[in-house]
DNA sequence: AAAAAAG
């Protein structure tokens, strides 16, 4: 436990942690609170969610007021790159929340929106400038912006820029940079491609790591539905008619789909929308803001919403289609169960959708527990997946007990008709560090909510909304946190089949 | 293969 008093921030600051109702800081936080108030650059391997962004934001806030200087037209001191406007636009609320009792300046930057209001905020003088790399290099390009004064350079989800393309972006960013400057990068993963970017542009680094995915996906109920395609989404109807899901994260796959799933949602009288990159911008602003506001029962995105966004008290994640990307899988569901809550992960499988959802039980190491207890459960479809996996049988003599995977429902009927979910192997793809917990539907319920402080940790979060859940609980890791599978593309465990010959 | 981001 680490006291938000105990880092080293200035009064003003602290008042505004407090005023949002923290006390505690995450473990990023009191790693890396100190450490960049002593300059040192850092690689947080990290997601939001995590306290991340106040991280930063705070000893950022505290730097530029305490080094107060005269911000010269157009040159900011600190620039925040990140990959989706969504997530600069979170950013920027926590930096205009943190740092409202000083008189730092900060605007954002990003494409789909007119570029005079940001011209004009630039010229006038910024000393924070959050923004997405398109936007930011076409405003360089016409003289609006220079990066000579920056004293702050931070990279978030650097692994995700990459993935997007940035690369070249972020190079002409940095190549044009001051070189007297403090630089952060977070990254949930560290490819290769990451490593070579970090040791570009950082020096003499610390490392700083918090593994929250994994202990967040022990919190998440997961299950998966199998399911014909022509149902889904007349189960997902069904699904959020359920008064136990509350706000619900849709992902779909393409933006097409998103769209003509939230139209479906409406016409079932499920208040929805869709955000996803073709939307307007106002669109999609509009699309969040309600959903933060408790006005959207459910947001269906497309992976545009899969990292970074933070909106308390989303219940339930569900994955209409399933990403072809692994990765995704983990990012989309710490969407939920975030701030010490609970959660659920649903995903629906059709039999087109079983290669990718082998590919995800591979990445996270856990077979993802099978609800067969709905109607629209499809046979066919279990048992293409069961049949597509081999059974290596772990030796140790006891252990069947992940058997029971099918208890994933939440007290829906408990037919069991089919028999394709017993017939899947337990613990399938991790033969030696299983973790136990891995069939146990709802470990959530294991864990009784230790103290009930009212106040812990800033997140990037917004400020609480009245109809969100308070249950923040101080979600500090466990010790062994750091043992549980981390879900990089470099450990993508077992390409063998390991069967027992 | 789809998504994001500059227009």
């Amino acid at each position: 436990m680490t006291d938000f008093s105990g880092l080293g921030l200035i009064e003003p600051i602290l008042r505004a942690v407090a005023e949002e109702g923290y006390t505690t800081a995450t473990p990023i936080q009191a790693g890396a609170i100190p450490l960049l108030l002593q300059g040192r650059d850092m690689l947080g391997l990290a997601q939001t969610g995590t306290g991340k962004t106040a991280a930063f934001t705070l000893p950022i806030l505290q730097h530029l007021f305490e080094n107060k200087k005269r911000v010269a037209a157009k040159s900011p001191r600190a620039l925040i790159l990140t990959p989706t406007r969504e997530l600069a636009l979170q950013i920027a609320d926590s930096f205009s929340t943190y740092g409202r009792h000083l008189p730092i300046r900060r605007t954002v930057v990003h494409g789909g929106v007119g570029q005079s209001p940001q011209i004009a905020a630039l010229t006038r003088g910024v000393e924070v400038l959050i923004a997405t790399p398109g936007r930011l290099l076409d405003l360089m390009a016409q003289n609006h912006c220079k990066l000579d004064a920056i004293e702050f350079f931070v990279l978030d989800e650097a692994d995700r820029m990459l993935d997007m393309g940035f690369i070249r972006d972020v190079r002409k960013v940095v190549a044009v940079m001051s070189k007297q400057r403090q630089t952060l990068l977070f990254s949930a993963t560290m490819p290769e491609a990451v490593t070579e970017l970090a040791n570009s542009i950082l020096n003499n680094p610390e490392r700083i790591e918090v593994t929250p995915q994994s202990t967040t996906v022990e919190r998440i109920n997961q299950r998966v539905l199998f399911v014909d395609r022509s149902d889904k989404r007349r189960l997902l109807a069904d699904l959020l008619l359920d008064s136990k899901v509350a706000r619900t994260i849709v992902f779909a796959r393409t933006k097409h789909g998103a769209d003509r799933v939230a139209e479906h949602l409406k016409k079932s009288g499920v208040a929805a929308d869709a955000i996803h990159g073709d939307k307007s911008q106002s669109a999609r602003v509009r699309a969040l803001e309600a959903f933060r506001a408790g006005e959207l029962r459910a947001l269906v995105a497309t992976d545009i919403a899969a990292r970074g966004i933070d909106v308390d008290g989303i219940s339930h994640v569900i994955n209409f289609d399933l990403p072809n990307e692994p990765e995704s899988y983990v990012h989309r569901i710490g969407r939920t169960a975030r701030a010490g809550s609970e959660g659920s992960a649903v995903s629906f499988c059709d039999h087109e959708e079983v290669g990718y959802l082998k590919d995800i039980e591979k990445t996270i190491r856990q077979p993802i527990p099978i609800d067969n207890t709905h109607p629209f459960h499809a046979v066919d479809v279990a048992q293409i997946h069961a049949s597509s996996k081999p059974p290596p049988r772990p030796k140790a003599p006891g252990s069947n007990r992940n058997q029971n995977q099918n208890q994933g429902g939440g007290g829906r009927g408990q037919q069991q008709p089919a028999r394709s979910a017993q017939a899947r192997p337990a613990a399938s793809a991790q033969p030696k560090a299983a973790t136990p917990k891995a069939a146990t539907p709802k470990p959530a319920q294991a864990r009784p909510p230790q103290g009930a402080k009212p106040a812990t940790h800033p997140q990037a979060s917004k400020t609480p909304k009245p109809g969100a859940p308070q249950n923040r609980h101080d979600r500090r890791p466990p010790a062994h946190a750091s043992a549980a599978p981390r879900p990089t593309s470099a450990d993508a465990p077992l390409k063998k089949k390991t069967s027992a010959a």
